[in-house]
RNA sequence: GCCGGCGUAGCUCAGCGGUAGAGCAACCGCCUCGUAAGCGGUAGGCCGCCGGUUCGAAUCCGGCCGCCGGCUCCA
């Protein structure tokens, strides 16, 4: 057989030949040092055979996909370890059994079904048996086995590897990777060696994980491992994994007085405290604005519904486990609005629509209640009651998508006034053949095309996920990383054919006769909550003028400062800034320090200079002193960079 | 909901069978100071809750509640 090289030469080799062969047909260096060969652009080992005529690369331990190859490999040994951890309690080395290890962002993680559970106090001595493994440099073999003899292997004895076995597709070879007597089922690739993996790996924590992410199959034990090619990449990572706990929002929720939650409130049940609130209600003066410019009328309605209400629009049966239970009395029964949908339908529906009074939009900030499973919740970003910045916009067929690209317009411009770069937007689309779905396929099919053309015609990059979409339409969500990399959804939009057909909802065209309008659900922020808790990670508390619950501090050097303090607060007040005076009886630089802990972003000293020329020492929480200004000068200043909604 | 871990003062944490501790914050007093912590004092605890083992439990065991990390789910 014959393979081409990266110069384009090329190199006949002999049947079945490997990355390794290659290599020492090459010989020199590549003898040596070759660990892995990119074939045809897909990372391959050095064990697996080359297919004919394949473009191939050899790679070294400096090629960055060394990284692959080694924390695929680490998975194994992790594997192998667990069963020398076990077979030192004395259990027998069968009782150990393996669902998958793959390579995971930054290193790997294996899922095992052990005798006893394994706890984070174990991983150090698990660790310490992997690296014997590594010390003891063990060479990995492959091997393919025929589809029936793989089976018998496992048939009676280990149902994960024989499921595993059964999901290969038919033709793709079944292969198998041992070292030292420890074999497994793995599609590869691998380091040849355990010798070349670097030691640069550290256990981090255990999770439960059910076999092949199914809830119904038995659940694994899930090792995770993080793993670099240096010392200084791994201490690095841990490094940035600390200061990104710093961001965390629940820490800083805390940390700054913005919100608390309450076991005896309840949980999930976000308690607003008065910092917290301050943002909360610019974010929502903000959005109101922005909709009000472009066309959306604001109506209020009530957090609970007729059940009655709940069964027409389809939320009752379809989402019944995921709603708190309805609330019955006298022959009645309601339900805590798990969406505001169905209130704003009976808004429209209550008189008679013309087409001429289409778009309509209605927004509304309403609350909604959502019963997460418990282990979900989490801080801000998941939680049972929460007030989406909501909004239902009825059009006709044809407007559909003009204001499907308004909203993406407007949700873009909220991004882009905060900051908020890193966000991918993702296309969520019916599952084919699942019964969650309400409404006819060809609406679908029609919702689903309006909304990737809107996207692409508004220039967005998106991917499109199956089975994604909300129960009554297929929709578009704007998704986020928080400080410790975990996906979140925030801005959404839903085009809705369904529940204008279940609300029988009209308008009257311009031939007089009645037609059905089309829905579009969004909501920028999603959830005003989960929006915040992501916007205090993204800023680390540090908020923007316009949105700091305190935007100055004054602090005098020294009491006889007071009055002027005083003075200087009065006029910051005025021009409706949030400022505080600190009077307290401290020292000015203890009063500094404790106004830059809280991160408020303007600090104010005053002492004989400034109260004998009406000026300012203007000191910002990046710890610069600025200089001194004329106070008037500064009102100002700091009013336009509010009003402007600058980001500074 | 499931698996694992953790609950000690408002916060961060020590103590891990024998009389509950520190720092910060709070409160009181002294100090009046030029850009990140002045000094002294006072108060603060059903050691998450319930039960068990023990002469004796914050400490050991069980259940529950809450939180943390994942998994599943997610309108």
């Amino acid at each position: 057989m014959k393979v081409r090289l990266p110069d384009g030469k090329e190199i006949e080799l002999k049947e079945g030949a490997t990355a390794r062969d290659l290599a020492e047909a090459l010989g020199g260096r590549w003898k040596k040092e070759a660990v892995g060969a990119i074939v045809n652009g897909e990372l391959y080992d050095l064990m697996k055979p080359l297919p004919e005529g394949a473009e191939v690369r050899l790679i070294t331990r400096k090629d960055p996909e060394f990284q692959h190859l080694f924390r695929h490999t680490l998975a194994h040994v992790l594997a192998q370890a667990v069963r020398e951890f076990f077979q030192q309690k004395g259990y027998p080395p069968d009782s150990v059994k393996l669902g998958v290890g793959p390579v995971i962002e930054h290193g790997f993680y294996y899922d095992i079904d052990a005798p006893e559970p394994i706890s984070d106090a174990d991983l150090p001595a698990i660790e310490e048996i992997m690296r014997d493994i590594l010390r003891r440099d063990l060479p990995l073999r492959r091997y393919e086995l025929p589809r029936e003899e793989a089976l018998a292997r496992y048939q009676g004895k280990d149902r994960y590897k024989v499921a595993l076995i059964q999901d290969i597709p038919e033709g793709e070879p079944i292969s198998f990777y041992e070292q030292e007597g420890f074999t497994d089922l793995c599609r590869g690739p691998h380091v040849p060696r355990t010798g070349l993996i670097p030691p640069h790996f550290k256990l981090t924590h255990v999770a439960g994980a059910y076999f092949k992410g199914d809830a119904n199959n038995p659940q694994m034990q899930r090792v995770y491992g993080v793993a670099f090619r240096s010392k200084e990449e791994l201490k690095d990572y841990l490094w940035q994994l600390e200061e990104a706990k710093k961001r965390d929002h629940r820490r800083l929720g805390r940390e700054l007085e913005l919100f608390l939650i309450d076991p005896m409130v309840g949980k999930g049940l976000i308690l607003w405290l008065p910092k917290g609130n301050v943002i909360r209600e610019e974010l929502i003066r903000f959005m109101r604005e922005e909709q009000t410019k472009r066309g959306y009328q604001l109506v209020t309605t009530p957090h609970i519904g007729s059940l009655e209400l709940y069964k027409t629009s389809g939320h009752y049966p379809y989402y019944a486990e995921s709603q708190f239970p309805p609330m019955e009395l006298e022959d009645e029964a309601y339900l805590l609005k798990p969406m505001n949908c169905p209130h704003h339908i009976r808004i429209y529906a209550a008189k008679k629509r013309s087409y001429r009074e289409l778009p309509l939009r209605l927004a509304e900030f309403g609350t909604v209640y959502r019963y997460e499973q418990s282990g979900e919740l989490h801080g801000l970003t998941r939680v049972r009651g929460f007030t989406q910045d909501d909004a239902h916009i009825f059009c006709t067929p044809e407007q559909v998508k003009e204001e499907f690209k308004a909203v993406i317009e407007l949700t873009l411009h909220v991004f882009d006034t905060l900051g908020l770069k890193d966000f991918r937007a993702r296309i969520g689309t019916r599952a084919p053949g699942s019964d969650k779905y309400v409404g006819d396929d060809a609406h679908w099919a029609l919702a689903e095309r309006q909304i990737q053309e809107a996207a692409s015609e508004m220039g967005l990059s998106y991917t499109v996920e199956e089975g994604d979409a909300a129960f009554y339409g297929p929709k578009l969500d704007f998704v986020v990383k928080d400080a410790l990399g975990r996906e979140w959804q925030l801005g959404t939009i839903q085009v809705d054919y369904n529940l204008p057909e279940r609300f029988a909802i009209t308008y009257t065209g311009p031939d007089g006769e009645p037609h059905r309008p089309v829905m579009i659900h969004r909501a920028p922020f999603g959830s005003i909550e989960r929006f915040l808790g992501i916007l205090i990670e993204h800023f680390a508390g540090e908020f923007p003028l316009w949105l700091a619950p305190v935007q100055a501090a004054i602090v005098p050097i020294a009491e006889r400062h007071h009055p002027y303090a005083e003075r200087v607060r009065a006029a910051l007040g005025a021009a409706g800034l949030r400022v505080e005076a600190d009077l307290r009886s401290e020292r000015m630089q203890a009063k500094i320090r404790d106004w830059e802990t809280r991160k408020v972003p303007v600090i104010l000293v005053v002492g004989d200079r400034e109260a004998e020329e009406g000026t300012v020492a203007l000191r910002d929480r990046r710890r610069k002193v600025r200089g001194v200004f004329p106070l008037a000068e500064v009102v100002a200043d700091l009013k336009a960079r509010v009003d402007g909604r600058k980001l500074e």
